[in-house]
DNA sequence: TAGGCCTAACTAACTGGTTGGTTGTTTAAT
DNA sequence: ATTAAACAACCAACCAGTTAGTTAGGCCTA
């Protein structure tokens, strides 16, 4: 293993920065800790990354873009990119948090580029789907693509009240599946 | 007006706490400027709530129950439900922001006993329903309850990504009333 | 005048960000 | 092939500004 690697550091320091802001968000990451964790010198994170806003950011985008590539989209079958959402989201609920963080914290901020054109596509495939008769047509393709993404994500937006009541993975992958269902029938 | 008045003042320091909470969370949020905004001094905060985790402890149940307060519900008619939920957030997003502080910044603190025991009596409430066929018996009272929680609030928890594609109040309205209809159908 | 209400002033600890210097790696002239 | 200069990666220690929390005492009203 190498002594001296840039790239290894960066790739570290942004593994070590999406872990802290997951769990703490912006306000609440210590930069100190993301250095400790990420095994490298406080100076780095600034040499690399400017400061903690732009290291958040570059966090975040790589987390989204990592998300994008990995589930993808089909007009064609929404009830299964639902399930693929709530799969992801089940393995990786740091995603989500951090996205959540992202929300809360930067209610001015431009959008990301990327989430922006992605929606875009997307919103166009539905609309595509809708003229070929394959997609409901009785919401339009924002409201249903907000209405899936919310109905994928419901059980980990809920506040942790239920507990025990909580029922397993299968039984609320299933249930996310079938509402997405119900609202495109 | 008096000058001096004990719950006059907590009652102010709550609704500053209420709204420098919701715009900052608990780790951003100043404490000084809570007590700028209440109209008094930093000490007083102390004095009557303890310490910054308390008050946050303090400003959230507040909202909650003020919102379980205004907001009811009705296993009979959950569409209507639903377009109640939607109604409050709509017009207090930042009681929306204050939960989801609280969900983020408080992953392991036990859920609030007012929450619990609404739940409670609204799964109860479902599950009568239920036995009465009058509530469809194709999701569990648990999961029903996330479902239309997650599409009442679906608009306010997407990411600010949609810019000038966001329909207006009144469609998005009618969009949450109609994806509860379907989902109970 | 007694006791609760209120404040200005203070402190100890923390935090994001910087700096000056060190160590490993590449380059290129000898 | 040597070696020294140039460069890039890296770090310990530090700094200035901020923050939660405290204290000692003034003020109002019953």
């Amino acid at each position: 293993m190498q002594q001296r690697n840039a790239d290894r550091t960066k790739a570290r320091i942004l593994a070590a920065a999406i872990e802290e802001f997951a769990a703490r968000g912006i306000a609440g990451a210590r930069v100190d800790r993301i250095a400790e964790v990420a095994g490298c010198n406080k100076a780095m994170l600034y040499a690399y990354f400017g400061n903690k806003d732009e290291l958040f950011d570059a966090a975040f985008s790589a987390s989204v873009d990592q998300y994008l590539d990995e589930v993808g989209f089909d007009a064609d079958d929404l009830p299964a990119y639902a399930g693929r959402v709530f799969d992801y989201f089940e393995a990786h609920p740091d995603r989500l948090r951090l996205s959540t963080w992202y929300r809360l914290e930067r209610p001015e901020g431009q959008p990301l580029e990327a989430i922006v054109a992605v929606n875009h596509s997307r919103l166009d495939e539905l609309q595509r789907g809708m003229r070929r008769r394959v997609v409901t047509r009785q919401f339009s393709a924002v409201t249903l693509l907000s209405l899936i993404q919310a109905i994928a994500t419901s059980w980990s937006s809920m506040n942790p009240e239920y507990g025990a009541d909580l029922p397993s993975a299968t039984v609320r992958r299933r249930a996310v599946v079938t509402a997405v269902e119900k609202i495109l029938s």
